[in-house]
DNA sequence: TCATAATTTCAGTATTTACTGAAACTTCGG
DNA sequence: CCGAAGTTTCAGTAAATACTGAAATTATGA
């Protein structure tokens, strides 16, 4: 008779989804996807979007953006099961790999525009002759030599193989 | 006669501010406070509320909370000019710094709140003695594993020296 | 090809987050 | 201690973002 350790198992993993949800807020991303990703990863069948929809209690329409979004991402994909007509979704559950897809989506998101902006400025503001104008010229150039290089860098990282970066990492903190 | 350059300086620089400050929504930073950082950011005098108020068009209100919250960060400073009554600002320019400001806040906002959920639900799922529970917890035990070692990497990191640090990159660029 | 199951879209609404403006409070020189 | 300059707070409002629910569309297999 497991039914103790089923209840409890049941309450850690929704407070698992709904803290993780919350989480998501921090983290740039809206609380459903957040949880549906939480709900994924601690499923160990791939599940649709009707139970979603009840698990966490929300409507089609969002439930069916997030996973969306959540496979463009490539948190998740969208499984077929034979002789079943709807789709069913499954989270990638290896640790390095979500890191490396957060990783390289944040890039996109926060660091290639801002490299964008900077750019421009740089041009915009090439050869202003005043020390106000060098001073600000310096200044973009500054920001957008580091941006660029932390760019640079954060690609690699993320394009090792897990155990390279372990190895580096271990160095870092040896 | 160096009129042109001044204004183009004047417009560069509010479309530095304006679209860093669109970005800083992406960052989970509100528009004005990475609007008021970008302006000082750019800014060789260190300048008093009002004269943000004025050039961003913001309340009393929003510019104080924000200048406020920059200064718990430690992006900018308050400065006291002999003779003047009120406070003055300046911003930290130096863009190590900057970063490894941000990463440090970063840490404490998005990644320590991971860490807290996750141990908790690792405490949660401990033994309990079914096959889903038992891949509950391990799947709990790696992300655990993993946050906390990233958390620690990223410290290091943010805390060495800006020579140091380019020293490490240089080798992964390489 | 039709009936139906499944997916997608989107206008309207709810929720969250940010901002305003004015009043309350604090500080300082006279 | 008073009055003016400066700072802080916060209730009300505006703007941005996320969600619902139902209708439109698409895919399936009999």
């Amino acid at each position: 008779m497991s039914s103790a350790d089923d209840v409890k198992l049941k309450q850690s993993r929704e407070d698992f989804v709904a803290q993780w949800g919350a989480l998501g807020t921090h983290w740039g991303i809206n609380r459903t996807m957040a949880q549906i990703h939480a709900l994924l990863m601690t499923e160990p069948e791939a599940i649709g979007t009707d139970e979603v929809m009840e698990r966490l209690q929300i409507s089609r329409g969002n439930a069916h953006t997030n996973l969306k979004e959540l496979v463009s991402w490539g948190l998740i994909r969208t499984i077929v099961k034979k002789g079943e007509r709807r789709e069913f979704f499954e989270a990638e559950k290896d640790v390095w790999k979500i890191f490396t897809i957060v990783a390289r989506e944040r890039r996109r998101r926060e660091i290639d525009p801002a490299l964008g902006v900077l750019h421009q400025c740089l041009d915009d503001s090439r050869g202003i002759d005043t020390p106000e104008g060098r001073a600000f010229h310096e200044q973009m150039s500054k920001l957008a030599e580091f941006v660029g290089f932390a760019s640079n860098v954060a690609d690699r990282v993320s394009g090792m193989k897990y155990g390279i970066a372990l190895q580096l990492a271990a160095r870092l903190l040896s």
